[in-house]
DNA sequence: GCCAACGTTGGC
DNA sequence: GCCAACGTTGGC
């Protein structure tokens, strides 16, 4: 069992959204690197911590969980849709998507700046400069030491 | 709203 | 294949 962490705006998509809808496919995912991790690193039941970006409170806001092996995410193909890519193909889709289960909302979110300060985790992805991967690998040792922040 | 750090695009 | 220009991400 592998662990991830994925990033959303809560504005977006929330954890609440997630508690809401159970199951969500995580859609529109259009970098390589976060597509890789997806299609060839997830396992069903592999653990996610669920991030929110770009809101007032940035941090790991709750769990979820891989709940499909990756497929070809639909939008890419759809021409209403803000994630049309008019260069991929069916017969070879460019980009591919898991679905995410909700597990549970963290008692409270674990800000970013927490995280920073701890030394813990340095060389953790999520911290590494420059980082704007949305999809990034959690090693055992980070999400333990995480949720035990909790 | 600013800006650093990236990824992508396209001219050459 | 290089690299400048551009667009995006995301913290602050």
């Amino acid at each position: 069992m592998r662990y991830w962490l994925m990033k959303t705006e809560p504005d977006e998509f929330s954890i609440d959204d997630l508690a809401k809808k159970k199951v969500e496919p995580w859609t529109g995912v259009r970098n390589y690197q976060a597509r890789n991790f997806m299609r060839d690193g997830m396992k069903v039941g592999d653990g996610v911590f669920f991030y929110h970006s770009s809101c007032a409170v940035p941090g790991v806001a709750g769990i979820a969980e891989v709940a499909t092996e990756a497929y070809p995410d639909p939008t890419q193909f759809d021409r209403k849709s803000d994630y049309y890519d008019e260069a991929s193909r069916r017969e070879s889709p460019r980009w591919f998507l898991v679905d995410v289960k909700f597990k549970r909302k963290l008692k409270r979110t674990i800000a970013l700046t927490e995280l920073k300060d701890r030394k813990e985790l340095d060389g953790f992805a999520l911290l590494a400069r420059g980082n704007r991967l949305s999809v990034l690998p959690v090693t055992k040792i980070e999400w333990d030491f995480i949720l035990s922040l909790e």
